[in-house]
Formats: structure tokens, C-alpha cells, sequence
RNA sequence: GGGCGCGUAGCUCAGCGGUAGAGCACUACGUUGACAUCGUAGGGGUCACAAGUUCGAACCUUGUCGCGCCCA
């Protein structure tokens, strides 16, 4: 064997990828030797996406733990798959569409589908290739789907998780918890959907508040205050016969029906109950007390639109206000063929704003009603303003609140075990502050609207049919599919089967409302004898299925063994952005559908920033692509740097400098696995290492496996505590600091001398070690060292994670090591402030050595002689003419320099550090010799101070002999 | 406006009661047979500010200032 000078990480990460994958080492329960289950679900990446850095983030977290726990022996399953991602992906295909000059609408819904379903097929695996590269150890035998199994999937795409979502649809659709409702939902114009309150974001954009004039009815008048005195009363009133009222969107005053003021307003008092006129088509406005009206608020009068804004539509309900309707779905004026609008409505005026605005984008008509209002003096004023505007995440144009009919699921109904799981503790949810987060959103839960008028999704299993009239008449509503009779089944078959039963007659499904409006009319005819029944268009929102994903993925509904062997699952790793979009919902519905937690803790991780700590996104262009640092560095380099980065509730600050070093850690562990290839340690002649450190006699091979254990302790103890940071830097320090640092160097000499079997044999189980402990964070490179360096009986994967007795750490052999590391870095430290040439080897003096010192350092005169580039160890009684002084614990040493160093260099350098040692002597002593200090501290800190005190005394009195002596040389 | 969090070495951050750490960057020296993707040595911090609790505070409490994020 000879080894590369680097690992080539571009060259062997496809070829062990696919050894693993070969061996089966992903599976569900490889390797498994104990009967505790270990699972965590994957956060399902949306179906046409691609790897960034957060999912690089998120992944190696979950990667690390699985491949952990795996190690351990646990029946361990990381399962994978993708969401299908309703709006995202629509929006995919139809942006394609829009390159041909298509549009959805251009194709039946069959044919559409048909169409996402192969845009599946070709980017679906992109986002599954990457995480491969990544390292990912999941088990793809079981990637799972979102949509699998739905009614039109091709070929390939078997599966149950449609059959779930359905399931539980019908459930709680049957149990009251999901109802059909007319409420004012936010209102996506561009895609022309529904879309929950979380998928909308507030944007703070630059606008105006239009002052207007509403003129009041009947003649009526009150007094405006218009000078006040030093204590704000009013002294002057002008008499008005008009409101102003204040609005940031002119374009829905159309739809205005009311006007609120404050009970307690007194200026208005007097108006409660009559009426103020609507500009432009003379409609009356109630005006209503409602302590909504905020008096200090502009003039204190407040124009309504219920069917436009969510706080007007909750006064609205409160004072019995009507909700006109004044917009399309796709946010342009409705004014014409809209009687609810027409209502109450001067005809004259009516025809003028028709003629202006039917049709007219909203912007448009705003522009038109402020002109309007500006020509015919009704504009009191413009302010600007700066306010929040909310817009829809994926489309990003500013959302309607509008009135149509949804479906919603009663959150409020389910919600109680949920918030009881983390109360006591039963789910866990680290950081801890986010807690805090789930609470507060789910104590004040809203209604969920999950309905998406989109033609991508799981289609809601939810058949309308005529009402029956007492008199047997059907009553088939012409364009409301909201009203009449419902029946809710798992299939078509279901359906028409309740519905025949409903009706008495036979049944036949239709493709809509129209449809079932026009067959009605046959049948009046008597032409027809089925009654029509039609399916509900809408889709359900993606989370409502994402939702089922800890149970749907193992095989829910069915009773599958998956499914009694890894859930509940263990561990779910995610970012804060979905707690409510995703966690809170798992938790709701996993617990309403099977009672029981899905997880028992939530890891919630933090965002990965650019190095200069902005979000990465397309339009700042600062965006970094995990797949070309994993081209540039290696995949273990990536997955180590986000690791040792991964302070919980920190973001991350990304810069390549970073990943430069971690891919630089990579080499060092490569070349002192080189170093020890080329001094014959993977010899056959060498015990293969097994899980107890070979016998040693020599302090530094006793030391290095003391360290070893501990370096296993720290990494358990972090990882079980999800600390991933502390796990990283442990075994950084450790393998790099320890074993590269020291422990080889102190090897050099062993290994040529006759304790050169000992030392190999230690060696090898050392390294073997490192490359176990660092397999989770790094598995690429120590994947391919554990197969250069021994005849392996399986992949490192596989191989058993080590449980070290505590006997291992060596007390006796740490404090002697530690103190030989102390003399060798005394010396360089002199030699090389006194700028003694670094290959000079020096004679050393022993001047003054206590037994224990003497005997440390004849055990390890080899390691020292070498490493502090020093010759044999001789006895002397008086310091030589210009020489080093080296005091350190037990001992003084000197390095005679005759003619070479500076002797006022030399006291410089002493007196430096004498000066130091004073300073920390004085503090101790400062704690020591206060009373309260001994009497109340802890007594082990106690000892602790008073020993640290003995030693710097005892090195400050050798600085001071040393002083004298070099005084006495002058 | 409400909530959460953060201000520690030039930079990025650990540490969260026992008297200050890492990585990177910086300076000097060095190719000694593992490694220059390296080694050795070194410089650098009144731990944002103020008051309090304590034998002892970067750490706990309160307030101030500055900066993020989430929700209105």
C-alpha cells in the first residue's frame, strides 16, 4: 500500500457512495444488534426542488445522528421523500407552459396533471442525487411521496400516502373538526386561490392614506373641532355636514357599507344610527358605534368594507353590516352583473362607475376614484404612509382578503393534546425558547383554511347533490356548490352509493355545478331520471398531507410492521421557519389521527447566513450552492463546517475560509494515517485493533488512550444533548491537537526504539478510533481510510460505535505527560524568544530536580531529547556562564549558551514571566486569605486554589533563583 | 406596539457563577522523511454600558444603548 498525499475526495466520495448503497448499509435496520428503534423522518423537500444550503444544513444534522445511532446498533431508519408542493410546483409547470405561450387552461385537468406528474419524473430526483452527494444516509428502497398513490399517478408511483390524507380528510370531516364555510380568506390574485394566513408575508411598503369626505344623510350636521387650548380641550368647532374618513386602499370604497365610530366619541354620538352617503352611487352607510373606532385615530370615524378587510368583516358581523363584494378572483372591480353591489345604489351613478371601472385592475381604479374624488372636492387629503401590506410568499403580488366559500379545519378542536405534549414534556422542543413560539401560536389558533383552488393536490373527497325540497323538488344551486346536500366519502363509489341512498333515486356524477344546473333542467323536462351529483374542484393545502408525514410514510393506514417498529419516531430536525407551518401541525394531527406524539423531540436548527450574515437570496444574488463547496472542498469538509457551526439558536455566518480549514482537517487526518502506513503500523504483524486498547507500558501510548476515552465521553455527552457544535470541535481538538500534535511526535521516538510494537499496536487502535468517532460528522474520508488500512470485516458504516470502561483514563499517565508537554514547550518557547537557531541542538543541565520530576523525565528523555531538540540529560550544580533557565513544576532546567544569547535578553524574558506568575499568586492568594472565601466556596475550589498557589510559588521562587543567578553572571 | 434573541480578540463564534477560549486572520522563524491544505513560537480582549445580588459576575437581577428575527 501507498498512499496519496491528499485524500481525493472528488474521486472516491461517488465510488463509496455506491459501496454503501450496494452494501445495503442504508436500510432500514442494517446492522442493527440491539432491539431499541432509532427514526427520523426527513423535512420533505419540495419535488422540483434543489439542494441549498439550509437542507445541506439540515441534513447533515440528521445525518449525523442516524449514522450515530446506527453505529451503536440501533434499528435505525432516516426515511426519506418529497413533497409535492401544491403552489410551487403548479407554478413550475405553468411557468414552463408560459414559454410556449400555453396556460394551464388550455389543457383539461387530466391533462395538466398528467403534465406535473412528468415534471416530477424529470427534476424529482435532482434534490435525491444531491443529498447522495451530501453523504445523506438514507433508506431510498423507501422514498415516499406526498402524492402517492392519488388516482392518476403513473406508473412508479405506488403507494398509500393518498389513501392517509383522504383517510383522515373523512375523519375529520365526520367528527365536525373540518367544515365548509363563507368567510373572508386571503385571497392569492395571481394564482387565484385561497392560501392560509402563514403563507402570507407583511411587506412595510411606501403608500398614502387618502383623506375622504362622506357626506352625511338627511341633513345632518355636528361640530369638528378645529383650535384647542394648552390642555387639549377644544375651543373652536367649525359645523360640517360630512365625515372624513381615512383609507389606504380607495379602490374598495365601492364595497363600503358603514362607517364606525367610538361609543364613547362624543363628537359622533349624536350620528349613531343614521346615515352617511357613499360618494360616487349615493349608497346609504349605516353609522354604527363599535369600540373598534380608535378617536385618536385621524378624525375617529372609520369607513367599513366588510367583505374587503378582516377587521371591517369582524365589525361587520358584530353591527349587522352587509358584505358587498366589489372584485374578481383576479383582483379587478366586479361592478357589473353584481346585484349585491347595485343594492341601494343611485342609477345615475351606478352607470357612470360601471362604465369607468368594470373590469379595471384594482390599482387602476384607484386611481380613478382619487381623481374622482380630487375633481369633485370629496378629497379632504393625502398623507403619506408607510404600512404593512400583506402579499402572498409565492407569487409575492399584494393579497385580497375575500369572501368566498372554503373549507377549514376547527384548529381549536384539535389543538389541546398538542399543547399538553410539550406542557409536559412528553415532545421536547430544543432550543427551549421556541417553546415559547409553539405555545403562543397554538394557544391563539385560527381556523385553517386548506382548501386551494388549484388543480395540483389531492383533490377533496367531498360530492355536492341537490337539496330536496319538502315537496321532492331538487333545488340545485347555479353557481354555489357551497350549499346544498354533501356527501363525504373515500372514493367515487362510496359516494354515489350514500347519494342513492340520500336521494331514493339513481345517481350520476357530473363534471360541475353547470353540468348538474343544465342535466336539472333535463329533469324538470323529464328527460333524465339521475340526479347529478359533482365533485368539490378544490385541493386540499400541501401541509394538510405534509401534516400526515410521520405516519403516512410508514404505511398509514394500513397496520404495516414499519409502522409498529419506528413510531412514534424518535427526532425531528428542522429549521424555525416551519414550527407552525409544519411541527405544530404534525403534532395536532398525528395525535388527533393515532394519539400519540409523533416525536419526542423537535431539533430546531438555525438559518445559514452569508459571511456577511444576510439571508441568502436570489435577488441579493449572495446565494451558495452546497453542491460547488462539495465540488471544491469535499463533502466532509462541508458537512464538518456546518457541524462545528451548529450552536443551537445561532445562524451561521458561511465563508469559505472556514470550509478551507475543515477540508485542510481532512488532509491532517489523511497524512498521519500516511505518516503511520509508512512506519509499518498497518502491518500484518500488528494486532488488528478491537474494542480494548492494546496493553502499554509507555506513558504516552497509556496517555493517548486515556484521551481517546475522553474524547468519546465529550462527543456522546454532545450529541446526546444535540450539541453538534461541542461534538465537532471535541474531535477537532482531539484528532488534530492530541493525536497529530502530540501523540505522533512522541510516536517518532517510540516507534524506532523497543517499545516500537507497543506503540504500533497503539497507534493503530488510536486511529482507528478517530476514524469511527469522526465517521457521523466526516464518512467519506473515513470510509476510504478504514478500507486502506486494514483487512476490514465490514464497512466503517456498519461498524460497532465503542463504549470504553472509564478505567481507560489513565490519571497518572495524563499528569506525566502533561507535564512533559509543559518542559518541551518551556523550552521552545525560551529557545525561540532568545532566537536560538531552530536546529541547534543544545545541551541540557539539570540544576535542581525533585524525585518525581527526575523520574518523569528519565521515563520520557526520548520524546523530550527529541521534540525540544535537546541532548542527553546531565546533573550540574551551578549555572554556566550565559545559559537558559527552564523552571518548571519539580524542576530547573538549563541549556548552557556561552557566547550565544543575551544575558539582559535573557532577565528580560524571566522577569516577564515572573512578573506574571505574581499577578495570578497575588489573586490566589487575595481568595485565599479572605475568610468568607474559605468558609463559603466550594471546598474542592478550595484545594483547587491552594494547590494551583503551591505551583506558581514554587515556579516563581526557581524564576527568582534563576534571576539571582544571572544577576551574579554580570 | 407585543414577544424572542444577540452585543466576548481584527473577523466568525464557543463559554453562561471559580477570575478568558477556539478557528480564521496577523507577526517572526522554519521544507527536521506524515502533512506548506504544514510546523514552532508570539502579539492581541476594563467579555456594549451602568447599578445590584454574591466570598467571587463575561455568566444571575434590573435599567440604558445598539443590532437582528417573529407576530400585530
Amino acid at each position: 500500500m501507498s498512499m496519496e498525499k491528499t485524500f481525493d475526495a472528488a474521486e472516491a466520495e461517488a465510488r463509496i457512495a455506491a459501496a454503501w448503497e450496494a452494501a445495503g448499509a442504508f436500510r432500514a435496520g442494517a446492522g442493527k444488534r440491539r432491539d431499541e428503534s432509532f427514526c427520523i423522518m426527513i423535512p420533505p423537500p419540495n419535488v422540483t426542488g434543489s439542494l441549498h444550503m439550509g437542507h445541506a444544513f439540515n441534513n447533515t444534522l440528521q445525518d449525523i445522528l442516524t449514522r450515530w445511532h446506527r453505529m451503536r446498533g440501533f434499528d435505525t431508519l432516516w426515511q426519506p421523500g418529497q413533497d409535492h408542493a401544491g403552489i410551487a410546483t403548479q407554478m413550475v409547470v405553468e411557468r414552463e407552459l408560459a414559454k410556449t405561450n400555453r396556460r394551464r387552461t388550455d389543457f383539461t385537468r387530466p391533462e395538466f396533471e398528467k403534465l406535473v406528474w412528468e415534471q416530477k419524473k424529470t427534476s424529482g430526483g435532482t434534490i435525491i442525487g444531491q443529498l447522495k452527494r451530501l453523504g445523506c444516509s438514507l433508506d431510498w428502497s423507501r422514498n415516499a411521496f406526498t402524492m402517492s398513490g392519488a388516482p392518476n399517478a403513473p406508473a412508479g408511483e405506488e403507494g398509500n400516502f393518498h389513501d392517509a390524507v383522504i383517510k383522515v380528510f373523512v375523519e375529520l370531516y365526520n367528527q365536525g373538526v373540518i367544515y365548509r364555510g363563507k368567510r373572508l380568506v386571503n385571497w392569492d390574485p395571481h394564482f387565484e386561490t385561497a392560501i392560509s394566513d402563514l403563507e402570507v408575508e407583511q411587506v412595510e411598503v411606501d403608500g398614502h392614506m387618502w383623506r375622504l369626505r362622506y357626506p352625511l344623510a338627511d341633513g345632518l350636521t355636528y361640530e369638528h373641532p378645529v383650535a384647542f387650548d394648552a390642555d387639549g380641550k377644544a375651543t373652536e368647532f367649525e359645523t360640517r355636514d360630512y365625515l372624513v374618513v381615512a383609507t389606504t386602499r380607495p379602490e374598495t370604497m365601492l364595497g363600503d357599507t358603514g362607517i364606525a365610530v367610538h361609543p364613547d366619541d362624543a363628537r359622533y354620538k349624536h350620528l349613531v344610527g343614521r346615515d352617511a352617503i357613499l360618494p360616487l352611487v349615493g349608497r346609504r352607510l349605516k353609522i354604527v358605534a363599535d369600540s373598534y373606532a380608535d378617536p385618536a385615530k385621524g378624525t375617529g370615524a372609520v369607513k367599513m368594507t366588510p367583505a374587503h378587510d378582516f377587521n371591517d368583516w369582524a365589525v361587520g358581523q358584530r353591527q349587522g353590516l352587509a358584505a358587498v363584494n366589489v372584485m374578481t378572483p383576479r383582483a379587478a372591480m366586479w361592478l357589473r352583473d353584481n346585484p349585491e353591489f347595485a343594492e341601494g345604489c343611485a342609477a345615475e351613478g351606478l352607470a357612470r362607475v360601471i362604465e369607468a371601472l368594470d373590469g379595471a385592475d384594482r390599482y387602476e381604479a384607484r386611481d380613478w376614484i382619487v381623481q374622482a374624488a380630487s375633481d369633485e372636492g370629496w378629497l379632504d387629503g393625502i398623507d403619506a404612509d408607510r404600512h404593512m401590506v400583506p402579499h402572498g410568499d409565492r407569487s409575492k403580488v399584494a393579497i385580497e382578503p375575500y369572501l368566498t366559500d372554503q373549507w377549514f379545519v376547527e384548529s381549536e378542536k384539535i389543538v389541546g393534546p398538542a399543547l399538553d405534549a410539550v406542557r409536559e414534556g412528553r415532545t421536547k422542543i430544543l432550543p427551549e425558547q421556541h417553546e415559547k413560539v409553539y405555545f403562543h401560536w397554538l394557544e391563539n389558533i385560527e381556523p385553517w383554511c386548506i382548501s386551494r383552488q388549484l388543480w395540483w393536490g389531492h383533490q377533496i373527497p367531498v360530492w355536492y347533490g341537490p337539496d330536496r325540497q319538502p315537496d321532492g323538488q331538487m333545488m340545485i344551486p347555479a353557481r354555489d356548490v357551497g350549499s346544498g346536500s354533501r356527501f363525504c366519502f373515500p372514493d367515487e363509489a362510496s359516494a354515489i352509493a350514500a347519494a342513492r341512498e340520500f336521494y331514493g333515486e339513481e345517481v350520476i356524477v357530473v363534471q360541475d355545478a353547470k353540468a348538474a344546473f343544465e342535466l336539472g333542467l333535463d329533469r324538470l323536462e323529464g328527460k333524465r331520471a339521475a340526479v347529478p351529483i359533482w365533485r368539490d374542484p378544490d385541493v386540499l393545502d400541501t401541509w394538510f398531507s405534509s401534516g400526515l408525514w410521520p405516519i403516512g410514510t410508514l404505511g398509514w393506514p394500513e397496520d404495516t410492521p414499519e409502522l409498529k417498529r419506528y413510531f412514534p419516531t424518535d427526532v425531528l430536525v428542522t429549521g424555525f421557519d416551519i414550527i407552525f407551518f409544519w411541527v405544530a401541525r404534525m403534532m395536532m394531527m398525528q395525535l388527533a389521527v393515532v394519539e400519540k406524539e409523533p416525536f419526542h423531540t423537535v431539533y430546531v436548527h438555525a438559518l445559514v447566513r452569508d459571511e456577511k450574515g444576510r439571508k441568502m437570496s436570489k435577488s441579493l444574488g449572495n446565494v451558495i450552492d452546497p453542491m460547488d463547496l462539495i465540488e471544491e472542498f469535499g463533502a466532509d469538509a462541508v458537512r464538518f463546517t456546518l457541524t462545528s457551526m451548529a450552536a443551537m439558536g445561532r445562524d451561521l455566518k458561511l465563508s469559505k475560509d472556514r470550509i478551507a480549514g475543515y477540508r485542510n482537517f481532512t488532509t491532517k487526518l489523511w497524512n498521519a494515517t500516511r505518516f503511520a502506513e509508512m512506519n509499518g503500523v498497518f502491518a500484518p504483524d500488528v494486532p488488528a485493533p478491537g474494542p480494548l486498547s492494546p496493553p502499554a507500558t509507555q506513558t504516552a501510548n497509556r496517555w493517548i488512550v486515556g484521551e481517546t476515552a475522553r474524547a468519546l465521553a465529550e462527543v456522546d455527552a454532545a450529541l446526546t444533548a444535540y450539541r453538534f457544535n461541542d461534538a465537532a470541535n471535541a474531535l477537532y481538538a482531539f484528532v488534530w491537537g492530541r493525536v497529530c500534535d502530540w501523540y505522533v511526535e512522541f510516536a517518532k521516538p517510540l516507534l524506532a526504539g523497543e517499545h516500537g510494537a507497543e506503540t504500533r499496536a497503539t497507534m493503530r487502535w488510536v486511529l482507528d478510533q478517530c476514524l469511527i468517532l469522526l465517521h457521523p460528522f466526516m464518512p467519506y474520508v473515513t470510509e476510504e481510510l478504514w478500507a486502506l488500512t486494514g483487512d476490514r470485516a465490514q464497512m466503517l458504516v456498519l461498524a460497532p460505535w465503542p463504549e470504553y470502561d472509564a478505567d481507560l483514563a489513565d490519571a497518572a499517565a495524563d499528569r506525566e505527560m502533561g507535564w512533559v508537554i509543559g518542559v518541551i514547550e518551556a523550552i521552545r518557547s525560551a529557545r525561540a524568544q532568545l532566537h536560538v537557531p531552530v536546529g541547534l541542538k543544545l545541551p541540557i543541565l539539570a540544576l535542581d530536580q525533585e524525585g518525581p520530576a527526575q523520574d518523569a523525565y528519565a521515563r520520557n528523555a526520548a520524546l523530550i531529547r527529541r521534540l525540544a531538540r535537546v541532548e542527553k540529560l546531565q546533573p550540574a550544580t551551578a549555572l554556566p556562564k550565559g545559559a537558559l533557565t527552564i523552571a518548571v513544576e519539580g524542576a530547573t532546567y538549563a541549556l548552557p549558551l556561552e557566547g550565544v544569547i543575551d544575558i539582559a535578553a535573557e532577565s528580560a524574558r524571566l522577569a516577564k514571566a515572573h512578573e506574571k506568575l505574581e499577578k495570578e499568586i497575588a489573586a490566589l492568594d487575595g481568595r485565599l486569605s479572605n475568610p468568607r472565601f474559605l468558609e463559603k466556596a466550594a471546598p474542592d475550589v478550595v484545594t483547587d486554589a491552594r494547590e494551583q498557589l503551591a505551583e506558581k510559588r514554587d515556579e516563581a521562587a526557581r524564576l527568582t533563583e534563576a534571576l539571582g543567578r544571572l544577576a551574579a553572571l554580570v
